[in-house]
DNA sequence: GAACTGAATATTTCGTTGATTGTTCAGAAA
DNA sequence: TTTCTGAACAATCAACGAAATATTCAGTTC
């Protein structure tokens, strides 16, 4: 049962991660763990953040197949579809600091450290909202003309709070839920129906 | 000209925090410009905090005030008052961080220390957002059927991103401004026309 | 007695130091 | 040659005493 070294590693410090925590972990114990010194370490990771990294990266993409798969389901519409992307994301969000508080340290070290992952968590999101849009396009659902990039951009610009869990302030889960689902209806139904604008001398 | 003392307390501090920042000052320097003795600061306060929550709530009235003249305009309708109510309050954060940054020390520690001042300021604001509403109702503006409350309340939710700089990462303001443009737009007109809806089982 | 003082006290912040831990690298092991 | 070790080094952290500062209050002033 020879697993690849990397592989090993980054089993080991998942472990301690989750245990003990990011912070309380040290590379000697992850390297004991493996059998291994602490210098061999990083002839596969250049440092103890590029593990947490990998191991976040990993779990993330495993989330990401799923939520594809959401959004390109066969037997919903494009409200569903959605609604379904959108909910998936808030609940494991919530579902992952609920099971295990320091999944809390380990996301706010990496965005704190490496700015760009959240950015490119963000543009996969993005991609998958816009793969949405063109299949409903493709089934014949309706949809207005518009540029679907930026309104991906919009759906998430609107849906932010949902994402960033120090702006949820011990709102539970079904008061979170409610209010998705009210910021979805809006987004998708609008407030008030299109009427001719005046003019568009504000934004400059 | 002699000013209200607790008055002068606050132009004195005022000056000290926007100067040197909140932490940077100390009572005693406050009671040396006012000519008193630092003891004498708590007999017109509780603490130091207060203090400067009565410089933020002042200021912020203010603000208030001038936002609901915006949200009441005579000669604009209902999307056009929304948008410039969401613009102001976008401009008015962003422009004063840029030209002060000390006011980010002193709205991160009371956000911080008193938590509810956060809350009473989106209530506020939510207030104005159904007063709206409600204005647009009376002089015919076309509404769908809806919970007003609770409608203001998801507008807050979608544009939650453009209130707290720590989100904005860098984005300059006519890229904010082009983002709550479209944010805006989106709510208003809604990604797609009604249609029946299957079932509602999802949010259990 | 109401307004105020300023020294005493309680709390927080700060800088230093020792210990811990992340990282490197010269060399051993295979 | 490739893989790995472990001691050396550098960066970070935690503890703790000292200084600074917020807050209190017995007493003074008017």
């Amino acid at each position: 049962m020879i697993k690849d070294v990397r592989e090993r590693i980054i089993e080991a410090a998942k472990g301690r991660f989750s245990h003990f925590g990011y912070g309380k972990t040290t590379m000697a114990e992850v390297a004991g763990d493996c059998h291994m010194s602490p210098g061999n370490l990083y002839r596969f990771f250049p440092g103890k953040l590029d593990i947490a990294e990998a191991i976040a990266t990993a779990d993330y993409e495993n989330h990401l197949a799923h939520l594809r798969k959401l959004a390109l389901a066969q037997n919903r519409n494009l409200r569903e579809r959605l609604r379904d992307l959108l909910f998936e994301e808030l609940r494991r969000t919530y579902n992952k600091l609920e099971r295990d508080p320091r999944a809390l340290e380990m996301a706010q070290v990496i965005a704190h450290q490496r700015p760009h992952f959240a950015n490119w968590m963000l543009a996969n999101e993005r991609k998958i909202i816009v793969e949405l849009m063109e299949e409903a396009a493709r089934r014949g659902e309706f949809l207005p003309p518009m540029n679907k990039e930026e309104t991906a951009e919009m759906i998430q610009s609107a849906t932010m709070k949902f994402r960033y869990p120090q702006l949820w302030s011990k709102l539970t889960l079904p008061k979170l839920e409610r209010e998705l689902e009210g910021v979805l209806k809006l987004l998708l139904d609008g407030l008030c129906p299109r009427q001719p604008e005046r003019n568009e001398e504000h934004a400059a």
